[in-house]
DNA sequence: GTTAGTATGATAGTCACACTATCATTAAAG
DNA sequence: CTTTAATGATAGTGTGACTATCATACTAAC
């Protein structure tokens, strides 16, 4: 099916040195990270093996990227940007805002899946990456430059937007950013443990996501927010 | 004060080769490997940059931590177990449930200070470690093989404590494990959100912690347990 | 007191990662 | 038909992450 209007995500542009959407190569660096970063994680992930992944060289990913972790603040930057318009998209002429909370965190939680039309981004592997490994975009020595630098703009986006559907449900309550924020972290986090340290949560992740962590998120919230 | 008992922090034997515990320079190579990667940061961190602060040789470090990653859970481990300790400590004798968890929340947030027997180990530094880096420690390619070696005990072990209070305030809680694991990583990413991306969070650590991530991390538990 | 063992230091070497630089080739744009 | 931009090919540098070897100093045992 032929898309009649094309969605386009937009990500800083001093994450990159050349626009990889702009051209072949491009996109093959950025499709092909995503599979090879999602397979044997960030840190075991060099260009020189996606180079070779892609048949091309160390010297060209570098006329793309300055390094591996700008190349990682890219692809989480992408990611939330297209949650944001995800969340605008399904929220849209909803004006219960119950609803678009639970829609939020669906898809925070990829309970929901939504066709996407970025055929060079593989969203299930993304959305892996995020999980395992979004936390080690920020927690450097780097992070109040690079935050300067606006790298994290996307991620604090769509906390505020959603924090704006917690307040219109409880105006009251004191922390509506502080509470995005848990849980967001927490729907990365409480996946991680379901699947890897399991002892630390009650929730489990079966495959596919049979939906216990949103299912969790959604309790914590309504609870909070309504009592 | 002379200490009349010593505390005895343990730590999984599989995380060393040579127990630094037991030598001038492993306690070297502790001490200073805080100072260090908390000065610089755990990817900027290297042996031989520690070998040469305390005077000694990157092949003499190498004969107490196998890589750096080791020496990173080691003092995330040994950062757990101090916690636990001091959890046990503070709680003993205390019936109220709900004073037990509240000094719990005081301890993970580091609102309340204990006077340590750890002459060669700097616990505010080591608290800002395992804020900035401790995540790192299990998001890797090798969760479940050090898993299965035990490397997580310790979190794993003060989690289900103060789950286990969690109980008793409120035996229907159908998530105390999750909700503990939910706030004890709450209690580092509102604190380094606070200091770092504070449009984040309603929170604001100045100094020392004034407190505030205590304080939202309480009104968020009680709320639930009791709301 | 000699010997044997253990901890550390000193040095050097290997391999892989993180780049940077140069030049050749090709394809598209004017 | 020429200029320019994008890529490939190759090589080189510096550093990180180790491993190996040998010398030395101290300690503990016989």
């Amino acid at each position: 099916m032929a898309a009649i209007a094309t969605i386009q995500i937009n990500v800083n542009e001093k994450l990159f040195l050349r626009n990889p959407e702009h051209t072949e190569l491009g996109r093959n660096i950025v499709s092909n990270s995503i599979i090879l970063i999602e397979k044997i994680g960030f840190e075991n992930f060099t260009f020189k093996k996606l180079a070779k992944e892609i048949n091309s060289t160390e010297a060209s990913i570098y006329r793309y990227f300055e390094n591996k972790h700008k190349l990682l603040i890219y692809l989480v930057s992408w990611y939330w940007s297209w949650m944001e318009y995800q969340v605008d998209f399904q929220t849209n002429n909803i004006e219960d805002s119950e609803k678009k909370l639970n829609i939020a965190i669906d898809i925070l939680c990829q309970t929901s899946r939504f066709d996407p039309e970025f055929l060079h981004i593989n969203e299930d592997a993304l959305h892996r990456i995020v999980v395992d490994e979004s936390s080690k975009a920020y927690l450097t020595k780097d992070v109040d430059a690079d935050n300067k630098e606006g790298f994290f703009h996307g991620y604090k986006s769509l906390c505020r937007k959603i924090a704006g559907f917690v307040t219109e449900i409880a105006p009251d309550f004191k922390y509506p950013r502080a509470l995005m924020s848990t849980i967001v972290e927490a729907s990365h986090h409480q996946k991680f443990f379901s699947e890897h340290l399991p002892s630390l949560t009650e929730v489990s992740e079966s495959e596919g996501g049979s939906g216990e962590v949103s299912e969790y998120l959604r309790y914590l919230i309504f609870k909070l927010l309504k009592g």
